[in-house]
DNA sequence: CTAGTTGCAAAGCATTTGCCTGTGG
DNA sequence: CCACAGGCAAATGCTTTGCAACTAG
């Protein structure tokens, strides 16, 4: 059902290599680089089949549009990371919990979403010339 | 400089009774009991002023639209809750710490954003007819 | 009186869909 | 060959803006 046509294999190829989710614009922008007439409209189909087809999540974010990673990275849970300097968005890798008990009785508790603000190693090293 | 109308008024009481997150939609349904004739323009208008003027805050959530609450709400440390049946946002009081330390060398971290997904206590009474 | 405010409608953005051409298998 | 895939452009949904009429102070 999936032809493998060559900008299918540059959009899976962008996400997999860049080791942290990436919004459809970023994934656009590395896509083109191997198929330039690459259009807007062929990245969010190639997402949501990638996405029906299970291998890759959608990672909302607050305050922005959606991220996409594979669905390995997701595996393990994490949370992210936003850079106020970049918009650039990362895995963090670990697992809090413990919040399920924070709710009101009466609140069922099936899901959270962590996500840390801050500057990124790339952007930190850029604004150290103080 | 700003004119106390009654549609100012309206926004700001749909708020402040409210005593939860309100979407942009939120705040025109209950706006309009008041003045009937409330636009979505003047809404958003009056909320962008309230924030700019340090009575509204605006809260980003993940995969939803931005929710407004009073200044005064968010002071007291808080995340969020919404729920999956009927995506309403609410308040979760109490802070939980010891993130800042999760983050990759080079990473760092000034803020977070932790919410909370499940079902909240009305929609939780509305479904125990089982 | 008159500058800030409003409602309406049109403009922006990001995402989605329609449609017709192109192409992988 | 031909149904799926892709590009373009129009359509969407939410938020913002332009503008002329309106009103609080």
């Amino acid at each position: 059902m999936s032809r493998n046509t060559a900008q299918r294999k540059a959009i899976r190829r962008s996400l997999r290599e860049a080791g942290r989710p990436l919004s459809a614009v970023e994934v656009l922008e590395l896509a083109q680089r191997d198929v330039p007439g690459l259009g807007v409209a062929t990245v969010y189909r190639t997402i949501k089949s990638l996405i029906e087809e299970g291998d890759l999540i959608a990672v909302p974010l607050p305050g922005s549009s959606d991220r996409y990673e594979h669905r390995d990275a997701a595996l393990n849970h994490h949370h992210h990371f936003i850079c106020n300097a970049c918009g650039r968005a990362y895995d963090i890798p670990g697992c809090t919990m413990g919040f399920e008990g924070m709710a009101p009785p009466g609140f069922v508790v099936s899901g959270r979403d962590v996500v840390l603000y801050g500057v990124c190693d790339r952007c930190g090293e850029a604004g150290e010339d103080s």
